[in-house]
DNA sequence: ACCGAGACTAAGCAAGCGCTTAGTCCGTTT
DNA sequence: AAACGGACTAAGCGCTTGCTTAGTCTCGGT
């Protein structure tokens, strides 16, 4: 499952390019070549989406012919994947991260969807990629990854239940209002953009607060 | 050539039909083939995407071959763009009698929130071809669905600005707010489908609460 | 009886697609 | 020094794509 990705990464790690590699533009030393696809089909998933996106757009853009992809991944959905499942780990570690180091459930609530929504500014390529390209997986990749987002799901019900337990929320159907309250942080990746004013942080910020305002009792 | 046409002619006259052209399937009465064709690319574009979705399966759903597309649309792109101005304006329209028939402003952002996201329930088909193939529409028609974009936001923001000079609201950045309160909306239609249990209506009326507790000034 | 116009189709074209094949290059191993 | 094996490419295969062409059928107007 996750051992996956790191078993890739330990085995890109240790290739790093040699010395005389002088003929392809300089493949910017540290960046392995697997990685630089993935970039590369982020960029154009992200922008053309996944089915308006050619396998020689991103080898273009990796700096191979278009044969090269295929050194390195078996298809162009398996890339697709490969994307998914670093998006999803990395939103799913930051998220379980902030929800321990925080105390009370608005506190909790607070930096987790603060957390997502920040990632969904600052990496909003990555972003669209792993929430609007998600329908165009394999059957088994896409289940896969469902499983992903479940756990994601599950980080902000479980700070939910806890909030209604302790009497700062007040919230009658749980799941749906997780949904809602990851709908809000989620759509920022469909709007932000790197011309846009409000940085990542702050935009982390507001919506933390804004899920606090959703679910918390009101004053009475 | 006319000679070899008149003669076809001939042959096809005295083979076939008598009477009724009961070749087609049924046209389902009162239903124009534009919108057949309209209705046949919102399920095809909203369950495989605007690219991955040929001319050939458009057709097909619409009782046409290929070329019978063409008759009536000069392009698949324009196909896309007449169903998101279709959408765009029925939404628009739907959200405009909603905020007029409402009284103070928390009963009209109650109102015309629960009627955005009923119909992004109801019609979950063509919110998601509206909200999701957008990006690939053509420049100029993308413009012009923008404008479009921009009304419906409008319609809510001027709901916010109202709200907060009669100090039912306590917002401090309308734009933002106006954005994550439309995120939840629109994000019904990604996952919202025939199989929910919750119907289209209590779903409006959830968020509609939602949106409303939102914004809501605090109580002391 | 004939014409013209519009809706529609059979056939197909040029372009572009994902992916494969057959090979070159080159550092490492033996 | 020979053999190996992984990264990579030039060329291209077979298929699908959006769209066109040339023609048929039907019907309302004259």
């Amino acid at each position: 499952m996750l051992s996956l990705g790191r078993v890739r990464d330990a085995v890109n790690m240790s290739l790093p390019t040699s010395l005389s590699s002088r003929r392809r533009p300089p493949p910017r030393t540290g960046t392995s070549t697997p990685d630089r696809l993935k970039e590369a089909a982020v960029v154009e998933f992200a922008t053309r989406g996944f089915h308006a996106t050619t396998t020689r757009d991103i080898a273009a853009r990796a700096g191979l012919s278009p044969a090269g992809v295929y050194v390195h991944f078996p298809s162009k959905e398996d890339l697709l994947y490969a994307i998914s499942v670093d998006g999803h780990t990395a939103a799913l570690e930051m998220l379980r991260e902030a929800a321990e180091d925080a105390g009370t459930p608005p506190d909790a609530l607070r930096t987790t969807v603060g957390t997502f929504a920040q990632w969904h500014a600052e990496r909003f390529q990555d972003a669209r990629v792993v929430q609007y390209e998600f329908p165009h997986l394999a059957h088994e990749h896409r289940e896969h990854i469902l499983d992903l987002r479940k756990d994601i799901n599950r980080v902000v019900s479980d700070i939910l239940t806890a909030g209604v337990e302790s009497g700062h929320f007040d919230v009658d159907d749980v799941p749906a209002t997780t949904l809602a309250v990851l709908s809000m942080a989620v759509d920022v990746c469909r709007w932000y953009d790197s011309e846009i004013r409000r940085s990542p942080e702050s935009i982390g910020t507001d919506y933390g607060e804004l899920a606090v305002r959703l679910v918390s009792r009101r004053g009475a």
